[in-house]
DNA sequence: GTGAAAGCGCTAACAC
DNA sequence: GTGTTAGCGCTTTCAC
């Protein structure tokens, strides 16, 4: 067993409590003492238990963590830029991977308070009123990261998926594509990414344009979706350009236009959404829309730990900046 | 306040020794009895708190996982599949981020022995002998994952580096390949990834070749490594295939020949390494050793545990196998 | 300025 | 089969 404050104490010839104090600097130890316990707490070594700090105190110096999925391209630069923040300030992190699984996501909500986290950064594709209801039943003190509950109480850091998804739509037709497609996800009101299909809707609303529902296709994020999109899609017509609500789907889209024959961005322009380290590689280099992913997570954590510590929030929802990242995808 | 034990105890008129026993399925508890602290745990929506049973049992049932960044093309995988594992027999996981950086790791291994996990998943580029005196000072039970001390007693999951990047070059090789150049890390007998190079070198000199030094470029593992590499070796000779210590320098590199008008597989072979998800969207398709990340995660993980609960291991250096993906960046 | 002692919420002897 | 109690390693109040 390692030693211990009392091992610490014998060692320094002094009590316990004086330990304490000058593990946490309070009060006015003398000078001396303070030598004496320092000097005993090098010779042995000696590091608090911060598992007995934590009953006494109530706080454990951690974080939870909850995202669907870390080994999902999205979730690893959030998670690094939360871990960077609060390690500056002692705090770890428990990383939780839910699969946005309802129950999967309950029951690490319910760890998390047994192992007495000072609070949560939560991550998830939708945002079910049942979390919300068990977050408000255990007290843990949350941020939602990525989605947010429009005018409630809960802190959150997101960027406006809409008017970023409108902005990319309008910058194709503006470059005078006639027939703009979108590859995505269906509209769902709690789903932050299926938001990007009403900037999509109302840019072309805007154009005076009607959305022609043989231009969209509807699955999910992955690389997949933007190849069966676009096969799906050519079948009935041309396009111009596509406006895809994630990078792989602006992968996979341009894999599929090759395979077509049609070359990107010569015969169809394509966007991207994200700016994942992939999209910079890719050839061609996708134009696509920059999420601050580590700012996110950054200050997601930033937020939560002043919450934890009752200071007061400047902004209790921060709407990031997302911003247009001009590669070879879209014609220039 | 969320309940505590007293306050079950006090609702179902028993002590709270008989509550801590059907908490733990201990003993023989009457089954009235059980029944009626069941009942008062539902009512009060108990649930135990793990930091005092912690504090009591020396278990917090909690890992520390260490790895260089969580950001990084390579780790999301592997903390994906230890977590799935560690979630299955009630382990949560505490993610830190070394930056591979000497203090960073020594400080998280202070902090995580004062959080007093059971045990810890040790990633690294490199294996500081600091780092293996500290794990052994503060005993933390440890799992080395990526890198192994060859003979030694640490507990290791790994794949054979050398082997794979022999098998690799070979493949190459026997594509009828004469120039086969190397894009990679430097030799380094601590780190996993280095090692790439040894199996190079000893697959052209089992051909019967040469090292020929103006066919090796030395850099990091990332994308621009393997467009500076094209670049300059291709100052000085022409080549007819690269074995690229990673996807991404992989892709750096067919997007270099490209820029150079030279086209991959035609003019050029190009191997990766790693299989990572970009890999398989990559135009063209990247062939590259597939490296088991999820499985390296599960297993270390699994191996932790065992130790941690004082079960024997049937293996203490697990070497699993990794595997030849041929697409499309190598001729047929 | 320092020590004694209570108590955080739990488990596990030990007693009955 | 159940209750009493000590104690895990700390912080903090209250004396002195």
């Amino acid at each position: 067993m390692a030693a211990s404050i009392k091992d610490v104490a014998r060692e320094a010839g002094v009590s316990i409590a004086t330990v304490s104090r000058v593990l946490n600097n309070v009060d006015v130890v003398n000078e001396d003492t303070k030598k004496k316990v320092q000097e005993a707490i090098k010779k042995l070594g000696y590091r608090p238990n911060i598992v007995a700090r934590s009953l006494k105190t109530q706080k454990t110096k951690t974080i939870g963590i909850l995202v669907p999925d870390i080994s999902n391209q999205f979730y690893p630069e959030v998670v690094r830029g939360a871990e960077d923040v609060a390690n500056i300030y002692d705090y770890n992190i428990i990383l939780c991977n839910s699969d946005s699984d309802l129950d999967k996501e309950k029951e690490y909500i319910r760890v998390l308070k047994e192992k007495m986290v000072d609070g949560m950064l939560y991550m998830s594709s939708s945002l079910d009123k049942e979390i919300l209801n068990l977050i408000d039943e255990v007290e843990i003190k949350t941020v939602l990261v990525e989605t947010k509950i429009a005018g409630e109480k809960y802190p959150s850091v997101t960027i406006d998926n809409k008017k970023a998804a409108y902005d990319a739509t309008k910058y194709l037709l503006d470059k005078g594509n006639q027939k703009v497609a979108f590859i995505g996800l269906k509209k769902d009101k709690n789903n932050a990414t299926s938001q990007r299909y009403s900037g999509y809707e109302k840019a072309l609303k805007d154009a005076g344009k009607e959305v022609d529902l043989g231009l969209v296709y509807f699955g999910d994020l992955k690389a997949a979706d933007g190849y069966n999109g676009i096969n799906v899609i050519l079948e009935n017509q041309e396009i111009d350009a596509v406006f895809c609500a994630s990078d792989e789907i602006a992968m996979g889209a341009i894999n599929a236009l090759r395979d077509k024959g049609l070359s990107c961005p010569e015969d169809v322009d394509v966007m991207g959404f994200n700016d994942s380290y992939a999209a910079s590689i890719f050839y061609p280099k996708i134009t696509t829309v920059a999420q601050p992913m580590y700012d996110m997570g950054s200050v997601g954590m930033r937020m939560l730990i002043k919450i934890v510590n009752n200071k007061p929030l400047d902004e209790d929802q921060y709407t990031l900046q997302y911003y247009l990242v001009e590669r070879d995808s879209v014609k220039k």
